[in-house]
RNA sequence: GGUAGGAUACCGAAGUGGUCAAACGGGGCUGACUGUAAAUCAGCUGGCUAUGCCUUCGCAGGUUCGAGUCCUGCUCCUACCA
């Protein structure tokens, strides 16, 4: 199967400047395709997966990826898709930035060892010795303003007119059809691919490269992720879900993963997994006839948290995940519990804390990071929504001393259907 | 620069002297039902071991027994005029 017949299939095709065209294209060989990211934080999120699994596709059937890392167009700032004008990234925290995704664009495809290997790049390498002057004279000259102004992005702002944009959010375009420029150019790439957010980009490019080297080039947009309820795919209570394991723990990228609403676990499968056509409907008709069995939700948590984490890491958030929503903790090992305190959030505290009267609960709850305030831990207690070590406890007052340590040492703590934490006394 | 209007809790939005920690809606949290899903229904949604106390209605002062509500100044937004 051609690489566009697996997007196809997969739904990853939003739109194409000309499908047709570069399947030809396809069809005569290998192609230099790339994609940038912009470190807007130190981290990927899920969202960025999209884009970053795409190019391993596309070298999983033979072709030549470069990740690009927008060291940049990240200082710029994309008006695509904001409303308002972004606070400017620090030269510092943009550094920064840049080392934590390079890392993480590095870890999804092939960068040695094969015919095609990836490659991985920072714009800014090309960028920060243009001179102003010279760009305005070798890449200004291409761009009409009035065709920019009526790209998307750029009229949306100014159709807003208490927003506005600057003009160097405006200028954004001409960084980015740079790039695409400066790779076609020095590296025969001749496809851009991107969240269908880009297109105004990629097309400024493909303008870009057709004026200044007469070559014909492509772009392919992926679609936007999309959550059944409405809501934005990737945020969870507590914020985006991130990559790094630091911001999104494993367990809960796990967890994430498997609490996708069944309407959408079929679509992600497909957009965030490499499983074979066959092997995602087998898990959808599995799904179709039991869907309380969740086959399709722990293949998917499976399979993306192994691509991000790895083997190993998924293995021990399966295991904590099974403990956590096994039922019950009767018999339990002390082995089991330090298993489970290592994917969950854990709180510390003296053991002293739990002599005398007792540790009040909601005081334990709200330190244990699993309530705002002693006042929202009473009431989440008191509407029975708390359980110590597995047991339902809906006196407020209730405390806990220290027959409450599983193993002298261990307090499970769970506020709700699936908020966790371990607190360690000692 | 002039005139008029506005700023209320996570968001939207009521409230024009006491009964206001502040209606209502959204969101969020918890519970029931389930399948760690959705839908539905119920409770909660400033802080505090709490029939009460403390802090909040743009900022700073003032009037009053009492201010989200009235007065003065300031900041920022909106509309019309220049």
């Amino acid at each position: 199967m051609g690489i566009t017949e697996e997007l196809e299939w997969r739904d990853l095709i939003s739109d194409c400047t000309d499908l047709e065209g570069l399947q030809e294209r396809l069809a005569k060989g290998p192609i230099t395709l790339y994609c940038g990211f912009d470190p807007t934080a130190d981290s990927l999120h899920v969202g960025s997966l999209v884009p970053l699994l795409a190019l391993r596709r596309f070298q999983v059937c033979g072709h030549h990826p470069i990740a690009v890392a927008g060291g940049a167009t990240g200082s710029i700032g994309d008006p695509s898709g904001k409303t308002a004008e972004r606070q400017l990234l620090t030269h510092e925290l943009l550094k920064a930035n840049i080392e934590g995704v390079k890392v993480q664009l590095g870890s999804f495809m092939e960068f040695e060892g094969v015919e095609n290997a990836a490659q991985l790049i920072d714009n800014a390498d090309w960028t920060a010795p243009l001179s102003f002057l010279d760009v305005l004279r070798d890449i200004g000259k291409h761009f009409k303003v009035n065709a920019m102004v009526s790209k998307e992005s750029v009229r949306a702002r100014m159709e807003d007119r208490d927003v506005g944009i600057s003009y160097t959010e405006f200028s954004y375009m001409i960084l980015q059809a740079l790039d695409f420029h400066h790779l076609c150019e020095t590296q025969d790439c001749e496809l851009q691919i991107g969240g269908s957010d880009q297109w105004g980009n990629i097309t400024a490019g493909i303008d870009l490269i057709h004026r200044k080297q007469n070559r014909q080039a492509y772009g392919l947009t992926l679609p936007l992720i999309t959550n059944a309820d409405g809501t934005k795919f990737g945020k969870t209570e507590s914020g985006a879900v991130w990559l790094d394991v630091n911001r999104t723990s494993i367990y809960q990228f796990y967890q994430f993963w498997v609490r996708v609403d069944d309407r959408d676990v079929v679509r992600y499968l497909k957009y965030f997994t490499f499983l074979s056509r066959d092997e995602v409907e087998e898990l959808a008709s599995q799904h179709e006839a039991e869907p309380h069995a969740r086959i399709a939700h722990k293949a998917l948590a499976r399979e993306v948290t192994t691509l991000v984490h790895g083997e190993e890491a998924v293995t021990e958030a399966i295991r904590a995940s099974e403990i956590l929503f096994g039922g019950e903790l009767e018999g339990i090992t002390e082995a089991t519990i330090r298993e489970v305190a290592g994917e969950v959030p854990t709180c510390e505290l003296s053991t002293d804390r739990f002599g005398g009267e007792g540790l009040w609960l909601p005081e334990l709850l709200h330190e244990a990071g699993l309530a705002q305030s002693r006042g929202q831990a009473r009431k989440d207690v008191k509407g029975g929504g708390v359980y110590v070590n597995g047991k339902r406890i809906d006196d407020e007052q209730h405390k806990l001393t220290t027959s409450d340590l599983m193993f002298e040492k261990y307090v499970l703590l769970r506020r709700g259907k699936r908020n966790y934490a371990v607190v360690i006394s000692g």
